[in-house]
DNA sequence: AATGAATGAGACTTCATTCAT
DNA sequence: TATGAATGAAGTCTCATTCAT
């Protein structure tokens, strides 16, 4: 447990953006160390072994970093949403208009989610959210009676795929804003109570 | 335009589906030649190379096979259903059972998909198909006004990923029909007429 | 369990042989894949891997086919001989001369051994040998009352340092052979019974 | 030629005996730089670098260590012994007690002589210091006509090898000193005069 | 139609050493 | 005196592909 320099924490961030710009232009497949440390422009491979422990390693500092980033972007304005399906289209929104910030950033956390796989506690982090939103926006009236962990697998993985497509060719801001509209509103019906009554 | 023997036609399948259950069990990442070559109990590569033009050119045969097998089973039942939003519904239940019937082949399929990405023909025939029905759905007074293209997305990747979580661990065949019910529902919800009218 | 082409046997022999002469010229520690396919003009490594499992699997190739070239050298020199104390003069006498046939192959060895360590069965074996050698043989009156282990130990350890020490330069087969009768000598004075009475 | 600091002195002591204990623990072969440093608890390679002039250096500073250590517990039992005879045995029993002392020191002993071969001054000087010890013994009639550099040779490796075994395995101290005495009994009876007569 | 051999690039990792601070 | 950063070579191994037979 030793603290970290100030160049150490630095060429450590640097070579997590470079990893990070390497896995959305190139993917996870290809964003080997060399691949990395070129675009980083470090002169060996040795430098990334030296930083980081291994390549997992390596791969879960990008996405603790993207989360930071993301979270950032989204947590307030999930915050400032009140009830159950108003954090939801929050949730959806601000991630969809998230792509106009950080596309890079967005498309190397969705190739990494698809890649490491359940390894990462991201994932599986945010599908337990999900359920558990479901499950307690259901006791509120909020939600129908969904089967709660079907609806968070199906909704997340839907919502990263529109991201994933938005971020692979950035549109306009105001049609970023429409498509989470419109996912949002998908949403919300899928997992609207059957009689409409005065929810929450 | 060479017309193929039976034995290349029957080398050809040998190591398609030694190369589906090589996906299936190891994943795509792992999917070598020589790891394929193994498991169809082949004494080199080369006999790979041979009978395919390359690695892409053996997982879209892959893919294909796949296809065959996974429509064989849905089609039938596409077909038997009439209206839009029974045949969505009729889709999606086939699809989520099918789990039960082919698991390696939907583990592979779900694989090469994440990682083939938006090369394959196969996700954006689906996706396309998708985008029309809910087309030609709304206009039919099944489906509301919805972004055909992001409602697509959005449920092609959500029926993807409750497939692959039910694939990597087969749970019983009344589980299985429940959640493709559920899901159907989901789906069904989220793209009715907001008005309930007499829909078809 | 497939048979060998002709070509691969070839192959192998070739890369066994340039791996020990490598480690007779270099060193344990200097055998490296690239050395040995240099030595062996081949054009990589990735050659060497082919042909073999890895590195301890040609390791053991070098060892087994090490034990060959001694065995047919010295085994019959030891199967003329007759009686325990004979048997032992012949095996150091023969491992010494075998110096003058293959010094290569003797360095080699010695320093897998030494390096390979506990691992190899050549080591053990040959040690176990010794070990009963003088147990029975004490029972049949040509040796005292030994600690069988110990001495076992003590002079393969012994023998092995003076043939590295005559592989290592190598000298004339004269001289050679005075010195494998003065250890022969050596070592039989040292097992020997107390009382001189009529032994075998 | 510069007087070294206390400070100084106190880190190549501290490294020393690091590098001793990782040698003895993990091998030769495993004793790198990044480990031995890791083991003394400093945070980078490059204070080894700094105190020793390359791994050669401290390795010889190992070995010097050692010695040390070694020689305080051998010298006073082998300047203790009075005659040739008792001298050799006087060293066999020490170095094979000295096992159940520094077991450390020993296994590491071992592998560096075996490592760094014959570069080492220790094992010359040892083989050197018994060669002469066999030719003095000679002249005094302690001794048979032995080829003394042969005699050396094998003894002093045996004695290693059976010094080695122990001290991968400590065995209690009675067993220990059973041993020590049934091998230099061994060695006194290789080494003895063949006519008995009054030997110094 | 098939095969085994060969290739060369590239993967990640560890190493001993140097150097500026 | 000490340190962390950086280096570049070398390590073993796997890969997809090519080619002569």
């Amino acid at each position: 447990m030793r603290a970290r320099t100030f160049t150490e924490s630095g060429r450590r961030a640097q070579i997590v953006r470079a990893a990070i710009e390497v896995i959305a232009e190139a993917g996870y497949l290809k964003a080997s160390f060399s691949r990395i440390a070129k675009h980083a422009g470090l002169s060996s491979t040795g430098m990334i072994s030296y930083h980081f422990a291994g390549k997992e390693d390596l791969l879960k500092a990008c996405v603790t970093e993207i989360e930071e980033v993301t979270g950032a972007f989204m947590q307030p304005r999930i915050d400032a949403a009140v009830g159950h399906v108003a954090q939801l289209r929050a949730f959806v929104e601000s991630n969809v208009e998230l792509v106009g910030e950080h596309p890079a950033e967005i498309r190397a956390l969705i190739d990494l989610v698809k890649n490491a796989g359940s390894q990462s506690g991201a994932v599986n982090g945010r599908l337990a959210l999900f359920e558990e939103h479901f499950r307690t926006g259901h006791a509120a009236g909020a939600f129908g009676p969904l089967d709660a962990r079907t609806t968070a697998l199906a909704l997340t993985a839907g919502l990263d795929a529109v991201v994933a497509t938005a971020a692979a060719n950035v549109p306009e801001p105001a049609e970023l804003t429409r498509i989470g509209r419109e996912l949002a509103d998908l949403f919300v019906r899928a997992t609207a109570p059957e009689t409409t009554g005065e929810p929450e």
